[in-house]
DNA sequence: ACCTGAACACCGTTCAAGT
DNA sequence: ACCTGAACACCGTTCAAGT
């Protein structure tokens, strides 16, 4: 009411405010690139008072990562598996890419985080559905994080350039290279390889491999 | 007039034995996970002294992934291009495993390194002569970036324990749940689950996947 | 050329004290 | 209950000064 100009906080501080705030500095610069110290003083506050509403930057974190997850669509599950796999990632790629460096979390550590629960439990089902039996699991994971690495590979071109200009340079240089026709084909694909399509050929070709295990052999009905 | 840290000055400090004490680091607690500083007083020397004769952290690690890389056993060339894939990226697990975090940086990164460039020589050749022509660049990286990325998944069980076990948790209470079969099963799956079974199967997955290439339509055979 | 020692500009986290 | 403001124990990096 009669808050001097200087102290002008917008809103009240909440726990609600700060994650919000947290994913908004997540899809400007990427998951690990704001500082818990700078988040604060986004919202206007102290360190301390993250902590008191939230917790320390680690809990910040998952907080965002639901709700980047949270925002996943599930496909419907009377389509056939492939086709059901097909959306589920072809979907959660622009959800991941528009908050960068989650997918390298979900990658790296696994899903642990609630909004995944549904989506793990709609994925294993369509594949025991399908038949894959004891291997679901398995099959379940390969797939997500096949397709959470890709999109962390995607992330990483466009956040830290630095690192990957020193291996596209490399790469390059021996693109004309007659003794070494390897590297010379990976010298001109990185140069005009387009991570969209790296995307899909890698789901495609891990669902082909994962499908053969249908038709080489007998289904095994579980226990 | 005493050397930070009081250690020993037997050996003069120099590139050499800054790098064999990063790698010894990494070894011991992963790539992320000793500071230039440490680093510095395990050979007893100021933090200045590291960049003078290295560099930043950045070229530092850069120098043991470097030396890591250089540790993996090329294949055969003779081998059938499956066979030679199945050494590699069976030979490529324990060197990864050995220097936890060093798979996550080439998973995530590429592999900026010229140790590398004989391995995608050698891995991208093999595959042309197997016929797979202008996919044999992204096949390389698909089946490369594949195993990478679940020796890294395995490094984090070991190195981070703490993300993963809240994730481990929250599953295993889904273990015995009747009207949620899928979660049940990832419940039951990551109570026991093999990270070198994991390994195995989806780099068998993703080759019968890429072999399907071949079979499937005629090979392009390139100029 | 190589090393010293301090400084700079940050971190995440904690905590007594205020209101 | 919530916020303040400072402190703690670190970082990576830089730099003038010594030898």
């Amino acid at each position: 009411m009669r808050t001097p100009a200087s102290v002008d906080k917008r809103q009240a501080v909440t726990p609600g405010r700060i994650v919000t705030e947290a994913l908004r500095l997540t899809r400007e610069e990427g998951l690990e690139n704001w500082t818990l110290r700078r988040l604060a003083s986004a919202v206007g506050a102290y360190p301390a008072v993250v902590y008191h509403h939230v917790g320390d930057r680690e809990t910040v974190v998952a907080a965002v990562i639901e709700s980047v997850v949270a925002e996943v669509a599930l496909p419907d599950e009377r389509l056939p598996w492939r086709t059901w796999f097909e959306e589920l990632l072809g979907g959660l790629r622009p959800v991941l890419r528009a908050a960068p460096g989650v997918a390298r979390r979900l990658a790296l550590h696994g899903p642990g985080v609630p909004s995944a629960l549904a989506i793990i439990e709609g994925g294993v089902r369509v594949l025991r559905s399908a038949g894959f039996g004891d291997e679901s699991v398995v099959v379940y994971e390969l797939l997500l994080n096949q397709a959470c690495l890709f999109v962390a590979f995607e992330d990483d071109r466009g956040l830290s350039p630095g690192i990957r200009e020193r291996s596209a340079e490399l790469f390059s240089s021996y693109r004309d290279s007659e003794t070494q026709p390897g590297l010379a084909a990976m010298g001109r694909y990185v140069a005009e390889a387009d991570p969209a399509e790296f995307f899909d050929y890698a789901i495609a070709r891990t669902l082909d491999g994962v499908a053969a295990r249908l038709t080489d052999r007998p289904v095994s009905t579980p226990a």
